[in-house]
DNA sequence: TTATGGCGATTTTTT
DNA sequence: ATCGCCATAA
């Protein structure tokens, strides 16, 4: 009997044996609370799916004292099986599992839709069909589903809306131009910023009225969170912040419903709990009031978003807050090299109020870190373009490369650089595909035909295109509404009723019989969500609108088109017959950026370093690394705000796993401003040992050598960079990159995934084929801001061509093949 | 009602 | 540098 429970434990262990202790220990510690604090790149979502599956598998059983009783031939199978020889067969499994967890009373919420995705995906690979089962998804989405169901108990219906921040500025806006009151005193953002930080803090417009001061301006933020409370309420929208505070309102409200939730999960798990607020702090809580089985894993250290209103607090007081505890701290690094991991740890030290971790790794130390100085931005850009060109020369990927930077505004001299140097490349965050103006206003025709209530959406699209419905007409109506208090459109349906209507009712009255014709045609059967919008784009005129601005707005066009096959797409993933065009407006109402984005996909990567976490790169750029710009202006004078820049950097800093470069420029132009800024504190940390510093920054001899040398604190305007003419030579070593096996557990090889025994074998990489080539060596080409200039080598690469060409006016530059626009000359 | 031009203010991060 | 607001003119 109890040899058989060390045989189970034994065969455990090795099922699970690509773990380390650490990580088995967090798999196997399956009832109450437990937190795990992972450290960048120490595995963490391997835990989360090895502890599902252990779950699924083996529910309670490596430290339960139960086993049932087994046969001489099952016992020789356990037997065999715990030393390795053979996998357990689903009979064996079933019979040493101890209270298994069916996978669908299991909860995981993650951070990004992309990470549920993936979260899924991997479940999937492990466990089979079963792993789509598991709850998988962010706050947002779960909540939106919740409400969707359970809305009527709060009074919305069960096709709400949500809006985004564009619609709640929209719908402030209005506010305060309603009740009189000037922008210029109380900004939108601010008003929006006030209420959301008290949903966040679950305060309702009454709690917030009664908390306030005497102050004045917050008297009137008071009054307009009523206000915008109640229209959204009016339109059936809610807002990001609503979905949650909503979902725990409705908890708080209707113990009866919140008990349906509790009993149908037994199992819960919250991903980067380090950014959760006090609303998803206490959604948790009451979820798993029940069962107490709550797996929070987070890392202190990469808390990033306290700006908008996640609280630290929620990690550091877990322990306190959920007795009975347990911690585990994975501190082993697979992703980073050596002398990566040491400059961030030495980053991150500096911080105060941390729960204290030291990463190490079994890795290689890896290359030294360069750090590289230029005299201004453009210089910086085309550096790191040459630098990948370089890379890409001899072997690399064009994926394999990130520029991370702290502001989007960055992104621009970047890919300049890029473009001009032909390197195809992938930008997220900045103006997102949702975002533009026609995508946009497609979107608010979609959601009037939903939700005729939605008054935001319907005045965004009613006088777009034209059709003489002006502003004059829109005000008259929607006060017309608000005095009836009903909605916006049904006034407009009776426009013909109202005498300050008469003037503008016959178009009101097309513009509504058209709208209810595009409504009609949606309820129809066998009419899908694509058909109903291609509809609409043509009877409304939107798409003709922009059609005739000619060449100019083409891709505006091209935008409407691309949202057709965003529809498509969602309709092909649904369920059959379950597509419905409300359905796709959720999805895209909770899209972001980093959810599509593809590592596969051969090119650059750029963004911001809030949006790389959770990524990693086999090499990363983070440019601007420079006092007033990382860290940022608004932030050094602050110590709060200033740790969190800290760990931003630390994030950063762990996105790479083979090579990090960091650069600065001298004097950088920015907001149509040139600055000089001194190199950042953040250098200042990284220890000598493992950095290798190079300037590569002009002579300037009205400076000496006693202006050089950068001591602390501010010496006024002139940074402290003397340096002789020519600067100094570059000092890294251009050899290939590191060829060692890199141990990510985050991606493993695709061969070694679902061997269950270890012996990870990584698959050859296939030949690439030779491309064949448009340009010989001798030709003369023209390129549009480079001139003219002569090809000096072309060697094939990937499907395309790396050339090196010898411009006339401005020397050897390297290029792609098939991104660099190039003419032949004659 | 719509189109245009000039002006000023605004630049962190985003589910 | 870019955006959004406002006033003015058609």
């Amino acid at each position: 009997m109890n040899t058989d429970l060390i045989l189970r434990q034994q065969l455990m262990q090795r099922v699970f044996a690509r773990m380390n202790d650490r990580q088995r220990e967090a798999v196997f510690c399956v009832d109450g609370p437990l937190l795990i604090l992972a450290g960048a790149g120490s595995g963490k979502t391997t835990v989360l799916i090895n502890r599902i599956a252990n779950l699924v598998q083996f529910g309670r059983a490596y430290h339960s004292p139960e086993i049932a009783d087994l046969t001489e031939a099952q016992r020789a199978e356990l037997q065999a099986c715990a030393s390795g020889l053979q996998m357990p067969s689903p009979e064996l499994l079933s019979l040493l599992a101890v209270d298994p967890c069916p996978a669908w009373r299991i909860l995981a919420i993650t951070f990004t839709n992309k990470a549920a995705g993936e979260l899924k995906e991997r479940l999937v690979a492990r466990l089979g069909p079963e792993g789509n089962d598991v709850t998988a998804g962010t706050f947002h989405s779960f909540c939106a589903r919740i409400l969707r169901r359970e809305g009527e108990y709060l009074g919305y219906s069960s096709h709400f809306t949500i809006y985004d921040t564009d619609d709640s500025r929209r719908l402030m806006k209005e506010i305060l131009k309603s009740r009189g009151i000037d922008e210029k005193t109380l900004p939108v953002k601010t008003v929006l910023g006030e209420i959301s930080r008290a949903k966040d803090s679950l305060m309702s417009p009454d709690d917030y009225a009664a908390a306030m001061s005497v102050d004045p301006r917050l008297r009137k933020v008071s009054d307009c969170y009523a206000i915008y409370q109640a229209r959204l309420k009016e339109a059936d929208a809610m807002d990001f912040d609503d979905l949650l505070c909503k979902t725990v309102e409705l908890f708080t409200t209707h113990p009866e419903v919140l008990q349906r939730y509790q009993n149908r999960y037994d199992y819960l798990m919250v991903d980067e709990y380090q950014d959760t607020n006090h609303a998803q702090y206490r959604l948790v809580s009451l979820l798993a009031a029940r069962s107490g089985n709550l797996c929070v894993v987070g890392d202190d250290d990469q808390s990033i978003y306290q700006f908008r209103g996640a609280t630290i607090e929620n990690i550091l007081n877990f322990e306190d807050e959920f007795a009975g505890c347990k911690t585990i701290r994975l501190e082993q690094n697979y992703r980073s090299t050596g002398r990566i991991l040491t400059a961030a740890n030495h980053v991150i030290a500096q911080n105060k109020g941390r729960k204290g971790k030291t990463l190490w790794t079994a890795n290689p130390e890896g290359e030294k870190i360069d750090i590289v100085t230029f005299d201004n931005g453009d210089e910086e850009a085309r550096w790191i373009a040459g630098r990948i060109l370089d890379k890409v020369a001899v072997g690399a990927h064009l994926r394999d490369f990130a520029v991370l930077y702290r502001a989007n505004a960055q992104s621009a001299s970047i890919e300049t650089a890029l473009v001009r140097s032909g390197i195809p490349y992938r930008i997220f965050g900045g103006h997102r595909f949702y975002d533009t103006q026609e995508v946009r206003d497609a979107m608010a025709y979609l959601r009037v035909l939903c939700n005729p209530t939605d008054a935001v959406a319907l005045r965004r699209i009613i006088n777009q295109p034209r059709r003489g419905i002006g502003d004059t007409t829109l005000e008259r109506a929607a006060g017309l509404a608000e005095q009836q208090d009903i909605p916006l459109y049904e006034v407009l349906s009776h426009a013909d009723e109202y005498a300050d209507l008469q003037r503008a009712s016959a178009k009101i009255k097309g513009f509504i019989a058209m709208m209810d014709a595009l409504r009609d045609k949606l309820e129809q059967p066998d009419v899908l969500p694509h058909d109903v919008y291609r509809e609409m784009l043509e009877v409304t005129g939107y798409q003709k609108m922009w059609e005739l601005q000619g060449e100019a707005e083409a891709e505006r066009v091209q935008n409407l088109q691309e949202l057709e096959s965003a529809i498509r797409k969602y309709e092909d993933e649904s369920d059959e017959g379950a597509a419905s065009l409300a359905g796709f407006l959720e999805e895209a109402s909770l899209m972001t950026d980093v959810d599509n984005y593809d590592a596969d996909a051969d090119t650059v990567v750029l963004m911001t370093m809030h949006a790389a976490k959770g990524l990693e790169f086999p090499t990363v750029f983070l440019p601007g690394m420079e006092d007033g710009v990382f860290p940022s202006l608004q932030t050094m004078f602050e110590p709060d705000k200033m740790e969190e820049e800290r760990r931003l950097c630390y994030v950063a800093i762990t996105r790479a796993r083979e090579r990090l470069i960091i650069t600065n420029a001298v004097s950088r132009l920015m907001y149509g401003q040139t600055n000089r800024n001194r190199p950042s504190r953040f250098l200042n940390d990284i220890p000598p040992a493992v950095k290798a510093e190079t300037k590569k920054t002009t002579a300037r001899p009205f400076m000496t050598e006693a202006f050089g040398g950068n001591r602390g604190g501010f010496d006024g305007g002139f940074g402290g960079y003397g340096h002789r003419s020519g600067g100094v030579r570059t000092s890294y070593d251009d050899s290939r990159m590191p060829d060692y096996e890199s141990y990510s557990q985050e991606t493993p090889p695709a061969a070694a995934r679902s061997s269950w025994a270890a012996t990870p074998a990584t698959p050859p990489k296939p030949a690439t084929p030779a491309a064949p080539c448009a340009w010989q060596v001798g030709d003369r080409v023209k390129h549009n801001a480079f001139g003219s200039g002569t090809v000096k080598a072309a060697s094939p690469m990937g499907n395309d061509v790396l050339l090196t060409i010898a411009f006339d006016k401005i020397g050897e530059k390297k290029l792609m093949g098939k991104f660099a626009r190039l003419e032949k000359e004659s």
